[in-house]
DNA sequence: CTGAATCCCAAACGATACTG
DNA sequence: CAGTATCGTTTGGGATTCAG
């Protein structure tokens, strides 16, 4: 990556629509969604306990734009009690292992975050 | 990627430090800084005209998170007028270029997901 | 069980004015 | 120029209730 940079993204300019999807793949549970149902499949409330802290107002409503957006296969089988699973399409794949990179990078680079905010807390506790 | 996933990133779990950093580095304009700064340091209203639609506000909270994380040099010179210069870390690289190829993968897929937004809107046009 | 709908609050955000 | 401070608005998001 350090060599190409064949063109800028248009994502630095603010009536760009690919801010838009943009966000809905980086909110705070869509994040945490794709990255979950890049092992598999999964139902409705089993997604809401994997995550965690997620209430069921903001699961639905990430779920159906994640869906609008092409990223969420939704699967509603007609029968009592309602049984509901969400998969990734295709092109959420991608869009999954594209985030969880990014979770996982995170992850690993979490220890030098910490040092780097302890020297910076320190340098202005004079 | 779909081959291994070693162990999933725990960032599915509440009370996950990593969630925090995330959502740095995810944030409406921490992507849109890191990415700006992959092609080169900026200054403060540089980068403002650059990234489009941000308040001097938020552009300075957002610095100044990332500063702190340890993704951002600040490279304030004593001149007169100010001259602040904001360029990467070597791991706010990699964080910037993690973000890049999301933004990037995004922009690419843009035209499919406008698609995906038809037909899912159509077929509840009913 | 899977949601939709409502209410309500806290946090995020933008605009503006001001300072070194 | 590069911010900080304050204010008012908007939005995200949780709790609760209701429906299929």
């Amino acid at each position: 990556m350090t060599e190409a940079l064949p063109e800028a993204p248009n994502v630095n300019r603010a009536t760009c629509p690919s801010r838009i999807v943009l966000e809905h793949v980086t909110s705070r549970w869509g994040i945490l969604v794709l990255a979950a149902l890049l092992e598999r499949s999964y139902r409705f409330s089993e997604l809401r306990r994997e995550i965690g802290g997620v209430s069921e107002k903001m699961l639905a409503q990430t779920l159906q734009t994640l869906e609008r957006d092409g990223f969420l296969n939704r699967d509603a089988k007609p029968v009592i009690p309602p049984r509901v699973d969400y998969s990734l399409t295709p092109m959420g794949r991608e869009a999954a292992e594209q985030v969880w990179g990014l979770a996982h990078w995170v992850e690993r680079r979490l220890p030098a975050v910490e040092e780097a905010r302890d020297a910076y807390d320190e340098a202005r506790a004079s």
